[in-house]
DNA sequence: ATTTGATAATTTTGTTTAAAAAGTCAGGAA
DNA sequence: TTCCTGACTTTTTAAACAAAATTATCAAAT
């Protein structure tokens, strides 16, 4: 196998780096392929050597940061002790996510329709994975014989994440997308962790 | 007081039949002044001395199906027994109403941002009412000892209607708005009601 | 107080055009 | 052969404008 610190690796993270910190700072559709060459001092045309066209390098970037978002929250959860903080984890994961990365999520608010494929399988692929550890977080729960017995752990755990994705917050200004406002954030996380906690306790014996 | 059956009343009121009919089958946006006066096989002219605009005139008949909403509610709600019931009966009552009227939504949709403001402050309504008549039923579990104290029940009320208003189905089609497809509606039913019964058993003592 | 035909004002839709950005390619350098 | 670029072409975006559809108004009639 190829080294991953082979040269063109190297060179494709340091383009993966300058994309995010445009997409971060600018958003996607503010953002040009001049620039990003620019910052790296390279041509536009060495950007579609490496990388097939641009929503396929926002797509790069966004794998990326799954890719870190996914191995954190295995390690949370993986430090948890029951199904209550496995879920405080997701949660707390989650929000930190929101926080950090907000900026570059602006690609959802314009395009809102329309989401190329690829992202919606890394966002599968992320819902997947926290539906696997905090499943096996109820299992042990339910074998420890804190919480009864469930029919399809992955099912009752999806239709709660469902519903912990779905607060928003009662605003006035409905204005605008469907997208969380940044200063909403926090409040969103509070209440999902207030919630959590009921139903957690719905669960138990 | 003027009495409700006065003659330009039942003109209104067949102006807000015509209007609710065009506007269920066709929406908002494809629905035109000019064919709503045809209907009534009056002028469109007429149609601006009763309303004075055609936002003001869908206001008025979604006002209408407001009061409606609330009356069918409150009788469902105050046959009750208890708050799962209760709950059950909105989660019902609001489906029914989803159903019936999909096709009149389509105002959200195609404007998506920007709605009136007299459109917030009906749903408000709505909301509110559903929040005092909910925790109504809440105090009166917790005062049988059927449930733990809970400290501010009208939040704790909020809280969950907003956990149970999040739930949306998990599609592949993650195309358009966020406005739930009528042919997902059952299925966000069903998992309305498993989460309410996770849900107030997690309150219970 | 109600109603209308005629008309005014506004919004929507479509077209054109120029600029900006995306994307391509033949060929040079390592 | 892999990496890289300048110059080029194609596509998208934005502004300006006109035509058509629709909303909204109003003087006059009932």
């Amino acid at each position: 196998m190829s080294s991953v610190n082979a040269p063109q690796d190297i060179k494709r993270e340091k383009i993966l780096d300058a994309s995010y910190q445009r997409f971060l700072h600018y958003g996607y559709s503010k953002t040009t392929m001049n620039e990003i060459a620019g910052d790296l001092a390279m041509s536009k045309a060495l950007l579609y050597y490496y990388f097939p066209d641009k929503s396929q390098l926002y797509v790069a970037v966004m794998n990326k940061l799954a890719t870190d978002f996914i191995n954190v929250l295995t390690e949370k959860v993986a430090a948890s002790t029951d199904l209550l903080s496995a879920f405080k984890a997701q949660i707390d994961n989650h929000h930190n996510f929101m926080v950090t990365n907000y900026n570059f999520f602006d690609f959802f608010r314009l395009n809102e329709q329309n989401i190329p494929a690829e992202i919606w399988e890394i966002i599968g692929t992320i819902h997947q994975t926290e539906i696997e550890l905090l499943s096996d977080a109820l299992v042990k729960d339910v074998d420890a014989g804190k919480v009864t017995a469930v029919e399809v752990p992955v099912d009752m755990i999806d239709l709660i994440l469902d519903a912990l994705h779905g607060v928003k917050v009662r605003a006035m200004s409905h204005k605008k997308t469907g997208f969380p406002l940044k200063e909403h954030l926090d409040e969103i996380y509070q209440k999902r962790l207030t919630l959590i906690e009921i139903f957690v306790k719905g669960l138990g014996c």
